[in-house]
DNA sequence: CAACAGTTTAGAATGGTTTTAATTTGTGAA
DNA sequence: TTCACAAATTAAAACCATTCTAAACTGTTG
């Protein structure tokens, strides 16, 4: 008989959140599988609970709420701040910018690299840049 | 005797909601007032309904509420969304940026003229842009 | 003035999110 | 393996900015 080996995306699960400090639990394992085999995307709450009572994952909506601050005080996921009704959580945690659908809710990545922001006056003295948003907001209308 | 002529500021207000085709109530005038006489701020329901209050305004909440929105539509104010915990009203509807202080709340503006955005895509197809946003968020931590 | 639509309001309801406090689970030592 | 303990999960309640409801009030117009 082999030794069964790990399969590599519950190996990676794993090390981020060895990396992260973070208990492998099963519900911290199945939310990261969810959330980072996919590749980037935008949840919510609701929508990452839906999707994992979908995937027959037994967590509750509150550890929900606490696994996605969980990972994002570790920098494994960023919010995104577009209304205020609901946060998004996203899995891109590289210097991005977004479209935000106003209708759907949709939000779509904008590389950072290419984007220039020109004419911007420095902060203001003793504060610390800790990140600049752009949010282009598009209208259904044609 | 002379005629009382009704003092600028007060004719200003009644300008501002006849315009925007609003019944000058005594709340809305009260409510412009506080908004547009100081100049160019930021306000959320919760902070204007305090300066209305220690104006001895009689008002409620629920009419704040429904000012600012009103104001919005009409386009007096504009919505600034930086977090999820409350909704910031501008009074300030040029095209304009703005530094938000993470710890205390505050918004300062950067005048958009200055302000050159490069290497954008295009909107998708079909959709209009109905706001560029672009928000600097500062840590105290110097 | 009267009549009516528009406005205000107190209080209830909403809904995303957080808190509570009891139970369960992961871990490291023995 | 077992034990003890800290960490994590959970159902349920609480929170709180905002919205809704429906009754009272007010501005406008003739
Ligand atoms: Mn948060
Ligand atoms: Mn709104
Ligand atoms: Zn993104
Ligand atoms: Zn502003």
């Amino acid at each position: 008989m082999e030794t069964q080996s790990t399969p590599p995306h519950r190996l990676a699960a794993l090390a981020r959140l060895r990396d992260a400090k973070l208990r492998p639990t099963k519900q911290r394992l199945a939310l990261a599988k969810l959330l980072f085999e996919p590749g980037d995307h935008h949840v919510t709450a609701e929508i990452l609970f839906e999707q994992a009572q979908a995937a027959g994952v037994k967590v509750s909506l509150a550890t929900v709420y606490n696994t996605l601050h969980q990972f994002t005080t570790a920098g494994l996921l960023r919010e995104v701040v577009v209304n205020s009704a609901c946060t998004y959580f996203d899995t891109n945690i590289t210097g991005h910018h977004h479209f935000f659908f106003e209708d759907s809710g949709e939000l779509i990545d904008i590389d950072g690299a290419n984007v220039d922001i020109r004419g911007l006056p420095k902060a203001p003295d003793g504060a610390r840049i800790s990140r600049v948003d752009v949010i282009i907001r598009l209208s259904g209308q044609e």
